[in-house]
DNA sequence: CTGATTGTATGACAAATATCATATTTTATT
DNA sequence: AATAAAATATGATATTTGTCATACAATCAG
C-alpha cells in the first residue's frame, strides 16, 4: 500500500493541510484504483459516501440534460479531489465523472475526512475555500453560457484546454477529446461546433490535421 | 440595538447554530441598513468583508456579462444570508447585489463569523453545506442554459418565481420584476422575452394584465 | 395637469443555431 | 486486409433568437 505523504494530490489539495499522522490514517483505509480511459468514476445519483483523489490522468464532470444531451461542467486533472460537494452535503454525486485518459485514484471513505474535518481547522478551511472557488467558477460559467455566442463559447473552451492542459510537441493541444465532448463543454449541438471548428481552420484561428488542434491566432481567438 | 435570537434570518439560515452567547455578541456588533429599492447592497469587486443577513425585502445577485448585459443568478429573499463566499475565500465579492423591494438588512463583521466558524462546528457545518447547496443549483442552473431553448427556460423562470415568491390574493405573482430583469434571469434580449411572454399569453399559458403575471396552465409550462 | 422619460409591445429583418440528410474519413473488429 | 462501426465533415433547410425601428402605455417631475 503507497504512502500518501508524497503524493502529488496532497502537494496541490486541501489535503496539505494534513501532517503525518493523519496521512498515515489516510494512507492505511484508502483504495487505489485504475479507471480505463472511457470508464466512470461514478456517476449522476450514486450514492459516493467518501472523496476520490485523482493521482493521475484526466476526467470529465457531465450532468444529463433532460433532452438528453450531455452537458460538460468540469475537467478534473490529476492533483485534484472528486466528491467533496456530495460529502458534505450528504447528498448523492449530481454530476457523473468518466475518464478521458487512463487514471489512477484513490478513494477515501466520508468517515475519515470527516474526521480530519473536525480535528484539523486548516483543512475543513482548504476544503471550504475549494468548493468556493468550484461556486465562483460555475457563476462565471454560466453567465458565459447565458449571454455569449456559440462561437464565442467555443474560443473560450479550446483556450481554456491550451491554458489548463498544455500542449504537445508538435504544439497540438494535449488533453484529447471527441468533436461531441467539446460541443457537450460548449453546450451546443455536434454539428455546430464541428462546423465553427472548420470555420475557425479556415480563418486561420486554428489548424485541424485529424484529431489534433492546434491554436494559431490566440490575439483573434481571445477577443472574439 | 435589537436583539438576534428572534431574527427571522437565525431560524432560517446557518445562523440556527449559533448559541444564546454568540447571539448576543453578534447582536453587538451587527449593523442594521435599510435599504431602498433600487438601490445596491454590495457591488462586483467590491471588499465587503462580512455577511449580510436579509431580514425584509428581496434583492438580485447578478453580474455584468463582457458584453455588457445584466445576468441575475439568483434571487435572494428574507431570511437567506449574503457574501458567504466572498468571505470564505478572502476576495471581494464576484456579484452584485441590488434590491428589488424596501430591504432591512443587518451587517455582520468578518472577524465575528470566523470566530464563530472556529468555536462552533455546527455552524461551520451548516455555512459549508449552504455553499454546497449554491454550487449544486449553479450546476444545474448552468445545464439549464447550455441546453434549453430561451422558451423553455422562461417557463422555469416563471414556475421558479411563482415556488419561491408565491401569488398575491388575485393569483398574480407576488415578486415584482421588469421584463428587462426577467431577460436578465432567462439569459436573453429583452425584446425576446416579451415577445415569448405575449405568445404565452396569447397560448393560454399565462395571463398579463399590466406589469403582473398570472400564471394559467402549469401542465404546459412545466412540460415545456 | 402636462410634457418628458422610461418601460412595454410589436413588426421587419438578419444572424445564429439546430436539425436532418448524406458523404467521407477514421478507427475498431474479425 | 476487409468489413463494419463510429467519428468527422458538409450541404440544405427550418427554427430560434437577436437587432433595429417604431408605436404605445405607464410613470414621474415640475
Amino acid at each position: 500500500m503507497s504512502k500518501c505523504d508524497q503524493c502529488i494530490v496532497r502537494e496541490f489539495s486541501s489535503l496539505k493541510a494534513l501532517n503525518k499522522e493523519e496521512l498515515l490514517k489516510m494512507a492505511n483505509c484508502k483504495t487505489s484504483y485504475i479507471i480505463k480511459k472511457g470508464e466512470p468514476i461514478f456517476t449522476e445519483g450514486e450514492n459516493v459516501n467518501g472523496i476520490f483523489c485523482v493521482k493521475d490522468g484526466v476526467c470529465k464532470l457531465s450532468k444529463l440534460s433532460e433532452n438528453g444531451n450531455e452537458q460538460i461542467l468540469k475537467l478534473v486533472a490529476k492533483g485534484e479531489l472528486l466528491g467533496q460537494r456530495s460529502m458534505i452535503s450528504d447528498e448523492p454525486v449530481n454530476l457523473s465523472a468518466v475518464a478521458l485518459e487512463d487514471m489512477e485514484v484513490c478513494f477515501v471513505p466520508k468517515s475519515e475526512i470527516l474526521g480530519f474535518f473536525n480535528e484539523n481547522n486548516q483543512f475543513s478551511m482548504n476544503v471550504m475555500k475549494s468548493i468556493c472557488g468550484d461556486l465562483k467558477e460555475a457563476d462565471d460559467h454560466l453567465v458565459n453560457m447565458a449571454q455569449k455566442s456559440v462561437r464565442q463559447r467555443l474560443a473560450e473552451t479550446l483556450l481554456e484546454l491550451h491554458d489548463t492542459f498544455g500542449i504537445n510537441e508538435d504544439k497540438s493541444l494535449r488533453i484529447k477529446l471527441s468533436r461531441e465532448e467539446i460541443a457537450g463543454m460548449v453546450g451546443t449541438a455536434t454539428e455546430s461546433c464541428i462546423r465553427l471548428l472548420s470555420e475557425f481552420n479556415k480563418n486561420g484561428l486554428i489548424e485541424l490535421s485529424g484529431k489534433k488542434i492546434t491554436l494559431k491566432d490566440f490575439k483573434k481567438l481571445r477577443s472574439m
